[in-house]
RNA sequence: GGACAGCUGGCCGAGUGGUCGAAGGCGCUCGCCUGGAACGCGAGUAUAGAGCAAUCUAUCUAGAGUUCGAAUCUCUAGCUGUCCA
């Protein structure tokens, strides 16, 4: 959520930095107003409350002296209707606010490029470079398919499109996979934590997903639940609502999940193979830091990120993300790309951000400091996406016979 | 699954429907005492929001209700304990 004080205090800021986000100016001074709506229908309604307290004390001191209540209940009686009519006011106002400014993007940082989508986004380095292949290199799913890996078929059967059934091999590289990346991060010392996969719309608004995703998310039919698309979100709301205690700052955290989404709006991408699944699973970053904390710690996850890469020998590409190509809850996003010979191409593998105070001022995450309470940042990333991983070794580690050489650091996970 | 009991500040714990944001204790902070400490003594010590401020509003697990007025009464949910299946 955007800060609604700023907002009212520097308009033409905040309304310059989000029109790099195509947030209209119209729009957000139509926020503006909302809040000063809300603003004096609290006060009214406070002030009524006031009167209303300040007569029900009296009350009792008259009843304690025996004295006539009669003319002070007729008061007290007006003033309670009063008191409902403008509680509706306030609900309202508060309702069109909440609308309003849940549905708007988090500010960019100032240092983050201009562009409309993806293709505007900045390489910042390669690291590893693409191995030269002396015979035909084939695409994952072929590879899958050759080696009894991939089972793309009974993963229709069992739920629909884009879900896989991995065998043998294939299974026990995805297992290795997560936990190797689960050791590397903890080394770096990321706190091991595991999450609830299903969590409460709360959670949802909380990180952003919710008001404006509802579409991409999977909900349970018979209660308020829903399947996690990213394990970010339980992982962050693990602190929805506290002080987190200054000297526990900054809290770095990684978790495995399954993560689940209805990709909505990636019709007809990415349909052969296992690039994008509807489940899929991934290994987070999490960070809660001070201010003055999160550029280093933002830093260290994509160092981390980048580093498992290169520990199985993956080539990479570092990016940074455009404004036009930032998600609703990034201040700013750094992509890494990994490169899949058999599309000749860098595909996202990691998606690390910094969401500032975004998701903390949603989500009420704070901590002390000369004892006022202070909103935290809060930081993401994964590390990585392990479907995709495993399709990147299959591509970039094949031989010619179709055979597929593990790289050494998952041999003894794999019990080689 | 059923029955009962409970949920109060950082922690423990008291609380007859009005004078309760809440006694008392512990802890913590500051001061006195001391060569220094312990002990002792004194003062202070919840959170959020609005306001320049005085101050006001809300919060005793959460939500709803009764009432002029709810920590206290009613209902629903959650959690914790104990007992029974």
């Amino acid at each position: 959520m955007i800060d609604l004080k700023l907002l009212q205090k520097d308009f033409d800021t905040v309304a310059g930095a989000l029109a790099r986000k195509k947030v209209s100016v119209e729009l957000l001074s139509d926020l503006k107003d909302k809040n000063e709506t809300l603003k004096i229908a609290k006060q009214s309604f406070e002030a009524a409350q006031a009167d209303q307290n300040a007569m029900s004390k009296l009350f009792g001191q008259y009843k304690r002296e025996g004295k006539d209540t009669a003319e002070l209940k007729e008061k007290v009686d007006a003033n309670k209707e009063k008191l409902t009519s403008l509680i509706d006011v306030q609900r309202e106002a508060e309702e069109a606010l909440t609308k309003v400014v849940m549905a708007i993007p988090n500010i960019p940082d100032a240092d983050v490029p201009d562009g409309d989508d993806e293709d505007q986004n900045v390489e910042l380095k390669k690291v590893l470079t693409p191995r030269e292949f002396d015979f035909d290199i084939q695409e994952h799913f072929e590879l899958g398919d050759k080696n009894g890996w991939i089972d793309f078929e009974r993963g229709v059967k069992l739920a629909h499109s884009r879900f896989v059934v991995l065998h043998g091999e294939g299974a026990r590289l995805e297992r290795a996979l997560i936990n190797f990346m689960l050791d590397f991060n903890r080394e770096r010392g990321y706190h091991e934590v595991s999450v609830p996969q299903l969590v409460n719309r709360q959670a949802l608004e909380g990180t952003g997903q919710l008001p404006k995703f509802e579409d991409d998310l999977y909900k349970m039919q018979d209660e308020e639940l829903y399947l996690i698309p990213t394990a970010e979100v339980p992982l962050t709301n693990l602190f929805q609502d506290e002080i987190v205690p200054e000297d526990k700052l900054p809290v770095k955290m990684t978790g495995y999940t399954s993560c689940f989404r209805k990709e909505a709006g990636a019709a007809g991408r990415d349909t052969r193979g296992m690039i994008r699944q509807h489940q899929f699973h991934k290994v987070e970053l999490v960070a809660i830091t001070k201010p003055e904390q999160s550029e280093d710690v933002f830093n260290d996850m994509v160092e981390t990120a980048s580093g498992i890469l290169s520990a199985l020998d993956l080539p990479h590409r570092i990016v940074q993300l455009c404004t036009g190509d930032l998600g609703f809850s990034a201040a700013r996003t750094i992509d890494i790309e990994v490169w899949l010979p058999g599309q000749g191409k860098y595909r996202e593998i990691s998606s690390i951000s910094n969401t500032r105070e975004f998701q903390a001022r949603r989500a009420k995450i704070r901590y002390k400091e000369n004892k006022k309470n202070m909103l935290v940042n809060t930081l993401n990333g994964s590390s990585l996406a392990v479907g995709r991983t495993i399709v990147a070794i299959m591509e970039n580690h094949q031989n010619a016979d179709g055979t597929i050489t593990i790289p050494e650091v998952l041999r003894p996970y794999m019990g080689m």
